[in-house]
DNA sequence: CATGAATGAGCGTTCATTCAT
DNA sequence: TATGAATGAACGCTCATTCAT
C-alpha cells in the first residue's frame, strides 16, 4: 500500500462517517479505526481535522465539477444547456447519496460559510459556466430580468430538496420525473 | 418570574447561541449563564441537550407557522394562495435571519433527519395547507402533474439559498425581487 | 470543604509533583489523582496548566517575600540589613526544599524567562527593598561600584548553589556555616 | 561523510534547538529534519531522547573544561589561578550564550540532579583543578575555612546569574567589569 | 547503515450531566 | 425549585520509538 492509498482510505472514510453522522460525531479515531490505522496516522497525511475537512470537500468538489462538465453541449441553445446542466447535477447526487450529505454537512457549519463566501467571489469554477450562459440569456431576453444570484436559487434551489426526498426515500425520483422537474425549473428562470 | 418564564428564556438563549455559533459550540454551560439560571436548572426544564433542541425547534416551527398562516387568503385562486405562502416565507425569514440560521443548523443535523421523517409523515402542520392546495391545483390541471414532493421543492426549495444569500449580503433581495422570485416559482409549479 | 480547600489542594500537590518531576513530568491528570479531584476540576480553578503554574508561582513568590521580610532590621546599617536578608532567604530554602526546587524548575522554563524580564522592570516588590539598600551602598561607598545585575549577583548568586548542596546532601549547611557564608557574600559586594 | 560527522550533525542540532527551545520542544522529529537525517537514525547513534541529552551534555563539559584549562597559569599564586579560572568561565558563557543556556536547561531537569550527582563524587575533572587550589588554599590559610562546596558556590555561583542578565540584555558585562566581579569573588572566599 | 511511515500511549482540555445542598 | 461544584469520558493532537524496506 502506497501513500497515496492510505491518504484516500482515510479520506474515504471519513467522507462516509461524515455524511452519516456528522463532523462533530466522527472524531478522528474513530476515523482512524475504520480506516484501519492509527490515530497518529492521519496526521501524516492531513495537518487537523479542519484541514482533513478541507482536503476532502475540495478533492469532492472536483469531483463533481469534473464529472457535471464532462459532455457539456457547448453548442446547444441556452435551454439545452441548462437543462442539460441541471439533469446532471439531481442525477449526481442520486448516485452519490453520500456526497450529497456530505455537501450538505459542510456548508452547514463554520467552514461553509467562509467557503461560500469565498466561492462567490471566485468565478473560475462550475458557476463560471453557468454564470456565463445565464447573462447571456439575460441580456438575449430569454431569462428573466433578476439579479444572478436569484436566477441561480430558482435554477438549483430546488435540487437539494428534491435530492433529500428521493435519498430519504420520500418518493421515488425516476428519469420521467427528473426531465420535468428539469424543465419546471426552465420555467421558472425563462421569460 | 415563573416556570413559563424561565423556560422560555432558556429556549430563546439557545435560539440565539445556536443559531449563531452552532450546536456544538453552544455548550449547555454558556445556555445557561446566557439564560442567568444555573446549568443544573436547565435539567428542570429539559430531559437533555437533545430534548431541549427538539423543544426549541417544534417551537419555531409553531411560531412560523402561525404568523406565515396569518393573513392566508383562503378565498382566492391557487396561485393568489400560492403567490401569499412563497412571499410570506420569504419575508419571514429575511426579518429572523437568527430563526432562519437555526433551521439550517437544526435540518442538517443527526436531529434533522429524523425530524423530517416525522414531519413527513404527519400532515397535521403547515404543509397540510400547501398539500391541499397543491392536490387541488393538481385536480384541476392548474398546476403540473408531479409528485408532492417534487412540487413543494420547485414551490420552496429556491427560498433557502435566496434568502441565505441575501442575509450573507451577497444581494440585496428587494420588495420588487421578491414579487418576480415568488412569480417564477409559480412558473416553475403552474401547468 | 470549601472552594479555597479545594484550590490549596491542587496547588500544594502541583508544587510538589512538579517540584520533584519537573512541568512536563507533572501532567494535569496525575495533579488531579494526587489532590483526589477529577480532572475537569483543576480547570474550575484555573484556566489552564500555563495559569495554574503561574498563580503557583506568584503565591510562592509572595509567602517567600512576605517571610523574608519580617524582622527586616529597618533601622540597622546596611551590612546588618544584607546580612539579615541574605541569612533569612538561605534558610528559608533550606527549610522549603520544594520551594526551592520549585522555583529552580520555573525560572528554567519558557515561562521563567518572560518571568524575570517583568520583574526586573517592576521595582515594586523584594528587589525594591534591596535595590534601595545597594543603591544607598554604592552611593556612600559602602559598597563596591558595580552594576545593580552584578551587585546582586554577587550577593544572592551563590545561594542557590549552596542550598542546592545542602539539599542534595552534598554537605551540611549548618548556622556557623550560614553565617561565614552571608559574611563572605558580604566580603564580595563591599568596598 | 562518517560516522562521527553524523552522529557530531545531530548533537549540534540539538544542543541548539535546546539552548533556544528547552528540552520538551525538541522533538527528535525535529532535530533529524535539521540534522538532515532520518528519524529512525539517531537511534543509531543514540540509544533514546535521553541518552542523546547525556551524550550532549558530556561533550560539552569536556569542551568547556577543556578550552577553560587552556591557558591556565600553572605557577602562580593561588590568587591568580582562581581569577584566571573565574574569569575564564564567564568569557566562555557570554561568547556561546547557547552553551550558556543548554547547561541551565540540563541542570534544572530531572537529568540534572542525578547528574551532579555523578559529578560530585567524581573528582576527575574541572573540579579537580579548583579543589587543589582550593584546598591549598584553606590550608595555607589564603581563603576561608569553609567546606568545599561552600567555597565553590561563593567563587562561582555568582556567575550564571550575571551571565544570565547579560545575555538577556539585562546590563552589559564589559571588560572593566569582568574583571572586578572576578576580583568581588576573590574577595568572597579570600581569607 | 539509513530511511521515514507508522504506531499508540499520553497529553491538555471540554462539556453534558449529576447531586448534595 | 434552584443551585453550581464536581465528574470523567471523550476529544484533537504530539512525539519517542520501531521496523520493513
Amino acid at each position: 500500500m502506497n501513500k497515496t492509498d492510505k491518504r484516500a482510505d482515510i479520506m474515504d472514510v471519513a467522507l462516509n462517517l461524515i455524511a452519516e453522522r456528522g463532523f462533530h460525531d466522527s472524531p478522528m479515531s474513530l476515523i482512524a479505526r475504520e480506516a484501519g490505522v492509527a490515530a497518529g496516522t492521519i496526521y501524516l497525511y492531513f495537518e487537523s481535522k479542519d484541514n482533513l475537512i478541507l482536503a476532502l470537500t475540495r478533492n469532492l468538489e472536483d469531483r463533481i465539477n469534473e464529472i457535471i462538465q464532462d459532455g457539456y453541449p457547448r453548442e446547444d441553445s441556452i435551454r439545452e444547456k441548462f437543462l442539460y446542466m441541471n439533469r446532471k447535477i439531481m442525477k449526481y447526487f442520486m448516485e452519490h447519496p453520500l456526497h450529497f450529505r456530505y455537501m450538505e454537512q459542510f456548508f452547514n457549519s463554520p467552514y461553509g460559510v467562509s467557503h461560500r463566501k469565498e466561492r462567490f467571489l471566485d468565478k473560475s469554477d462550475r458557476n463560471k459556466v453557468m454564470t456565463d450562459v445565464f447573462e447571456h440569456g439575460v441580456d438575449e431576453q430569454v431569462l428573466k430580468a433578476l439579479p444572478m444570484p436569484a436566477l441561480f436559487a430558482l435554477a438549483f434551489g430546488p435540487i437539494p430538496t428534491l435530492v433529500r426526498n428521493h435519498i430519504l426515500g420520500f418518493f421515488y425520483l425516476d428519469e420521467a420525473t427528473i426531465e420535468k422537474v428539469a424543465q419546471a425549473c426552465w420555467d421558472a428562470i425563462r421569460k
